[in-house]
DNA sequence: ATCAGTATATCGATTAACGATGCTCCCGGT
DNA sequence: ACCGGGAGCATCGTTAATCGATATACTGAT
């Protein structure tokens, strides 16, 4: 109720694919990485980060590897396929589209 | 499928505020406004619409009166209240807030 | 021994938007 | 007189994304 929304529904798979895009992560750092890049204004939540995870990889647009972090632990690193790339690019040019237009909308004097 | 999002999710609140802030409006027309104002980028659906409309009332934030349109028809004409004034500044804080942060994401180097 | 932080995961509930469909009224064309 | 199309309101069932809560396990530090 009245809760002033962790993320823009809709937007969480393009946040992921563009923050996996500069180089392979696993899912606790894609959150991390997200929270900080937007200066803690989205909040990925986990219930949220691993289904959108799965589903994504189900859409063959990322795919997923074992691998041990700087940190010495195993963890599920995930890597952009090139599907992924081109969906990338779809989904920025339609968050450019829909942004765009709705400012049009909200600017209206 | 493969459809181009009509709208961002959760965002149709504050479409249908900002457009009646202008100036009272039937459902209808705010659809149209929307539409055109946003140079066809965004499309409300009537399935979206009128619940949405409802939803708002049923909040408090507009208020409904039945008058005749300009061609002489009979329309529910839809008037922002004084919460729902309140209403657009908070909606309009949160989407120009949460859509920077995506924007600092999406544009990271 | 315990706690905090890292890391993955699932499940149920909520909620928004969509698509389809149905209705009425009015106007203009034939 | 008839018909079609646009204006205008509405509801219903489905789909899907997110949230919140919960569970598990490993690590390092106190």
């Amino acid at each position: 109720m009245a809760k002033p929304t962790d993320l823009v529904q809709g937007t969480l798979d393009l946040l992921i694919l563009k923050t996996i895009s500069l180089e392979p992560m696993h899912g606790w750092a894609i959150a991390k990485r997200i929270q900080q890049v937007s200066r803690e204004a989205l909040l990925v939540q986990q219930g949220s980060l691993y289904p959108a995870l799965h589903r994504l990889e189900q859409q063959g647009w990322i795919k997923a590897e074992w691998r041990p972090t700087e940190a010495g632990r195993m963890a599920k690193f995930y890597t952009l396929t090139r599907a992924g790339r081109q969906q990338l690019e779809k989904e920025l040019a339609s968050w450019t589209r829909l942004s765009a237009a709705i400012n049009l909308v909200v600017q209206e004097v």
